[in-house]
DNA sequence: GACTCAATCAAACGCTTGATTGAATATTCT
DNA sequence: AGAATATTCAATCAAGCGTTTGATTGAGTC
């Protein structure tokens, strides 16, 4: 038994323990997006993993140290391509950058690609629905610079329509966004499996458009709040 | 087990552990959608509701049947409104129905009203998100039909759009109303509370009329699945 | 060969979980 | 009234939880 040639051209060096830390991390987000993260057991992770029980604990501290550094991995990588590419939308040709781009650079990096995949994103789904405090925390670290950004481009292309409606739609795009990622399956249900948002481009091939249509849509007349039955003509009283 | 109920008729006559079971039931869906599902204990639940901490497997027999039964109370009430106020848009004059009337049969019955409120609201969205067995059976078993009808009443509303569009457009009819339940308050922080959707009324206000002008938009081209960069002109390679 | 030290391991810690029991109590029916 | 039933209660169960411990490993350094 001699030792092999270590290899350290390049960068690297690859501490001894950094092969289990990543079995951790891969089994951790799966089974995290797959039941939730007070559904599933660090035994249950490091088991998967094929680990110690207590290699959790080693390598992150706790349950909570571990869901950080699951979202750090991926989360910062979304937030980095985003800006890439919300950058390139700034050199574009078109004056004001053409709308359909920007809302792509905000969705892609989440929806496709190499930052965790559908697995990484049915877990910022759920997360964002239980929103806890770690939650929140995690999400303002790792996303509020970028979508403060992607807010402000857009208002840029959309410079006739109010702040109000911009808001609006953008809430609206995350909504869509979320509930994709989250893959609730009701929409492939109510249609026998005829229209599916768990395809990432399929997704993207819709999603991306008919957001921009609506961002382009007339503002919304800022009347005042509906009252019960504003458009409803019978009520229910109960 | 299971007691087995003496039923008279006429108007309940109130047994006497309806009150205990009510008060664990209101207990139940506000820890439930503040804390998620198994995030909180039947013991906090009891001790909550002032019940002794056996109270709630005798009354529901487990968890299980508990959260069915915090479903069960708010969600026939949601699907029965939904169904009243979709036959008031067939009986109202107009031909075909108003979109906006459809879409706030759809949505208001759940966003505002007697049926759990904000609170239950909350639990549906986060439900949604983990998309569990028993979550995806409950919502088949309250909502399937009542979804349906929707669906089917929207696609007369609108005869010349594609079903491929439909469907899309309903799914982010779905997902923009799930996530205004689920109040994950990104936008708020974003905007710095200039925008809440957490306001029933404004969140009705704005998302009826936007959703209306969104079915009654064009529709979107069903070219081939965009590749990667179809709208980025760079793009990172890692 | 002795020493260092990050990494792994089996075992156990204290505690909480959902569920169950049997006695005690309240209510209803006869 | 008494019998039957419905509900509450304290106590308990086995199982699982996150975390900690002390010993052990094995490659790198002097």
């Amino acid at each position: 038994m001699t030792a092999l040639p270590l290899e350290d051209a390049g960068i690297a060096p690859e501490p001894r323990g950094e092969a289990t830390r990543q079995r951790i991390l891969d089994a951790a987000v799966r089974l995290f997006s797959e039941h939730g993260i007070n559904g599933v057991s660090l035994r249950t992770i490091t088991a998967e993993a094929g680990a110690n029980s207590a290699a959790a604990n080693y390598h992150f501290g706790s349950k909570k140290g571990l869901l950080d550094a699951v979202f750090e991995r991926h989360a910062s990588g979304i937030a980095a391509e985003r800006e890439v590419l919300l950058a390139d939308c700034r050199d574009a040709p078109g004056r004001p950058p053409l709308l359909e781009q920007i809302i792509a650079a905000f969705l892609e990096p989440g929806m496709r690609g190499a930052h965790g995949g559908a697995t990484f994103a049915r877990l910022r789904g759920r997360m964002l629905a239980e929103s806890s405090d770690q939650t929140r925390e995690l999400y303002a670290l790792h996303f509020n610079d970028s979508s403060s950004r992607f807010l402000e481009a857009l208002g840029q292309a959309l410079p006739d329509l109010p702040a109000h409606d911009l808001h609006w739609r953008f809430h609206m795009l995350l909504g869509s966004m979320v509930y994709t990622l989250a893959n609730p399956g009701r929409i492939q249900i109510l249609t026998g499996q005829a229209c599916d948002p768990s395809d990432p481009d399929a997704a993207l091939g819709y999603l991306v458009p008919m957001l921009a249509q609506m961002f382009r849509g007339e503002p919304i007349p800022q009347s005042v709040a509906p009252s019960e039955g504003t458009y409803a003509i019978h009520q229910t009283n109960r």
